[in-house]
RNA sequence: CCAGACGGUCGGAUGAUCGCCCCUUCCUUCAGGUUGGGGAGGAAAGUCCGGGCUUCAGGGGAAAAGGGUGCCGGAUAACGUCCGGUCGGGGCGACUCGAAGGAAAGUGCCACAGAAAACAAACUACCUUCUCGUAAGGGAGGGAAAAGGUGAAAAGGUGCGGUAAGAGCGCACCGCGUCUUUGGCAACAAAGGCGGCACGGAAAACCCCACCCGAAGCAAAACCGAAUAGGAGCCGCAUAGCGCAUACCUGAUAUUCGUAUCAUAGGUGCGCGGCGCUUUCCCCGCGCGCGGCUCGGGUUGGUUGCUUGAGGCGUUUGGCAACAAACGUCCCAGAUGAAUGAUCGUCCAUUGCAGCAAUGCGAUGACAAAACCCGGCUUAUAGACCGUCUGGCGCU
C-alpha cells in the first residue's frame, strides 16, 4: 500500500519537472559500446543484491542525460530467459535511475533470480544501493 | 462408450498505467512534439541437406582426385524432401517401418563355439569287408552324409519310395535358378516349360556400376567518411619484349600562327610471345609483370544490402496425390550490447490447503524468441479442439 502510493509520488513528480530542461539527471541515454562496459567493470566498484549487480563507474563531469548498460549473460539461461532479465531491469532502471547522479555510469548485471523474483524487491535493493554508494539523489530536479 | 491409427488447427484471454523499434501525417525554433499504422515461432531452435543472392571477370569441354545419392515412376527452382506404386518386415485391423543397386569383376573378412565357416570336410554315431579275441569288444580298409552336438549361418525343405546304411538317387509339393508368354511406362507380378540344386553371409571392409557436385559466405558484398594508405624498400625470376598500323590524344620540330611534318618520345589499336584467371589440362575470352622477404600504417563509425517473395489468403479448373494453371484480393517485423515490453488487476486452465457444500486462500502458466531470404529434414513441446478411419462392447 506504502509503496504504491510512493510510486504515483515518483511518476508525478517525474512528470511535474518534464518542462525545465536541461535539468539534472533526468533523461536516461542506454551504453551500446563494449569499451563503455569494460571501463565501468575496471573502476571496481559494484554492489551485489539477490536480484542483480549493480557497477558505477569512475566520476566524471555531470551529463545532461544518466548513461547505463543492461548485461545478460549466457550463464543465467536460454534466449527467452536472458530476454526477461533484461527487460526487467531496463523497466527498473526508467524507473528509479533518474534518481542516480548523472556524475557516474552505470551497469546492471542479471543473477538467475532476476526474471523470476518479486519486482518490488529488486525496486527496493537497486534503492539502498545507491543509496549506499552515495550516488541517490532525493529529487530528480534539484 | 472404450481402445487405437492417420491428418489438421490452436497454443492463454482481456483491461489500466508507464515505455521501446520501424514506417507515416502535420507543426517546427532542427531539437523535438504530433496524427495514423505495423511489430516473434510452429518449431523463430539444431545449422543437417537443397536453392536464391553476393564476391572470387566469365563461358564451354575433358580427365584425375574427393564428396554425395542409390527399388520404380512422378512432383519441384532444387533436394538426402514430398506424392503414388513395387518388394520385404510388423500389426486382428485402420495403418506403419525399410542404408531397398551389384557378392556370377576382383581383394580381404566371418569372433566365440564347433570335426569342419566355403575347391568343403567327417568328431560322436550309422552300414559293410577283412582281421584279433571264448566273449564283451578292439584294429585296419571301404561306403555314406540321414541322426547327435556347436553356431547368427553347416551347402535346399517336407513327405513317400529306395538302400547294406544312406544320399535329388527317384517322384510329388514348396523354395531356388533359368527360358518363354501375358499384364504393367517401369520396379515387378502371374502362368507355363526346363534344370536336379549349381549361387552361404556381409557392400554399415575395400571395391564396381549409374547419376549429381567449383569455393566461400550478409562478419557475403557495394558505397561514404577518415587515412601517407590499390604504401615503401630489398631480393629472385621473366624476351620487364618484338613486329605492324595509326597524326586520333599528349609530345617534338617547322611555321605565313591557318596548319604542316615526325612512327629511333609516349599513348592507342592489331598480331606474336610471357605470366595469371579459385585442383589440373584444352578452347574461347579477360587481365597484366609475377613470386618471396622486411618496414610502416589500417581494422572504430555511417549508409546500402534489408525485406514484394519459387509471398500469403480465397475461388475455379486439371491431377488418385505431391502439385500446377487461371482469376480475384492483401502488403504482413526489420532490430544490430539486438525493439516487439514492464508492472498491477479480472478471467481461463492446472494444482495444493481449508470446507459437508457453495466457496475461500495460495502457487504455477509447455517448448522456445527473428538476425539476408526461401523449400525441407531433425529435435523440444503443458494443454485444448476438429475431421477421417480401424477393432471391440452395448442399444435400436
Amino acid at each position: 500500500m506504502a509503496a504504491r502510493f510512493w510510486r504515483v509520488a515518483v511518476r508525478k513528480a517525474a512528470r511535474s519537472c518534464r518542462p525545465d530542461l536541461p535539468a539534472v539527471g533526468r533523461k536516461l541515454e542506454i551504453l551500446r559500446k563494449r569499451a563503455a562496459f569494460l571501463a565501468i567493470a575496471a573502476s571496481g566498484k559494484r554492489w551485489v543484491a539477490p536480484g542483480f549487480i549493480l557497477q558505477i563507474g569512475t566520476a566524471h563531469p555531470a551529463t545532461p542525460a544518466v548513461f547505463y548498460g543492461l548485461t545478460a549473460s549466457r550463464k543465467i539461461g536460454n534466449a527467452v530467459t536472458r530476454n526477461r532479465a533484461r527487460r526487467r531491469l531496463r523497466a527498473l532502471a526508467a524507473e528509479i535511475l533518474p534518481h542516480a547522479s548523472p556524475e557516474h555510469d552505470y551497469v546492471l548485471i542479471a543473477r538467475a533470480t532476476t526474471p523470476t523474483g518479486k519486482y518490488n524487491d529488486l525496486r527496493q535493493d537497486l534503492v539502498k544501493g545507491l543509496k549506499r554508494m552515495k550516488v541517490w539523489r532525493e529529487d530528480a530536479c534539484p
